[in-house]
DNA sequence: TCGCCTGATAGTTGCC
DNA sequence: GGCAACTATCAGGCGA
């Protein structure tokens, strides 16, 4: 690669540039997404909690549903086996 | 931390001796776990179904009761609107 | 909250709306990104890196030779304690 | 499986139990581990350069170095590329 | 068996 | 200054 007289390097700066650009970009996103959670939080609302919805209705959403039925019934085959972490509660 | 006579130095060493000891520790855990479910697939049972399930009953078990309520108030309030996946499944 | 008469209702919807928008397309550029880094490993050059590379390149220089220096001594404070897995070359 | 009399369900059990059995001691061994690190920073040592060292001895030194070597090469193919951030500072 | 992708872990940052 | 949340990296599991 070193040997090639430059070309690879001409070639990672351009995919390294790309990619900063594009980090770019996503941090701007996350900025904009930051502020719109603390402008809920200045209107009362949980930013916490408002952020545990959006990822609930994400999984909702998904093919997870096909595998639901199967869960389910591992689930029932567990009912009476309460799991660990229920002793932690004593 | 250079000029005590490397007192500083025995001390990292039995810090990190402590931690090396304990990853060993982990690491023969995350075999084990591994080899269960092995065993299980071997018996017919979908090791990914498992992981689901015990990773469900961790979750159903933590603080995350005490902030369902909450939650369940926000997901109402947001239940005409659909989360943008849903426009994905068209 | 719930005795507003649904404005606050409302307001949570507008909130959650704009930030499923922005995780919309923040998905969008990861995906982006993501590509690039497989185009670059189609052409020969290690995403890992180039993944370390646009890291230490966000951080300043200084900063990052003096953690160097730091790794660098203590390391050499552990010269004489061998690591476990020196231990399973057996 | 489910019309073989609970005998799948009761060997399911016996697998989950065993898992959560199991990582029930992992989060013991983490929690264990952390606190290692407490003490340490307590001691005036940098836990943050202990995790990289810890890592650091847990791969080969010639495989490290390696990494090393090409991580230099790649940052200088880019030596006159600066990253976005030198814009900021304007 | 390889590549992809999701889940786990470590680091960073902002809040308290 | 410590704690907790969020982001990014990494490794293991899954599917082709």
């Amino acid at each position: 690669m070193a040997a090639d007289g430059g070309f690879a390097a001409a070639h990672l700066r351009a995919f390294i540039e790309r990619i900063e650009r594009l980090e770019e970009e996503k941090r701007a996103l996350l900025g904009d997404i930051k502020e719109i959670y603390g402008e809920a939080k200045a209107n009362g609302f949980a930013p916490k909690i408002m952020r545990q919805v959006v990822r609930l209705r994400k999984m909702d959403t998904s093919e997870r549903q096909e595998q639901e039925a199967l869960i389910d019934v591992y689930l029932k085959a567990l009912i009476d086996t309460p799991p660990p972490s229920a002793l932690a509660a004593e």
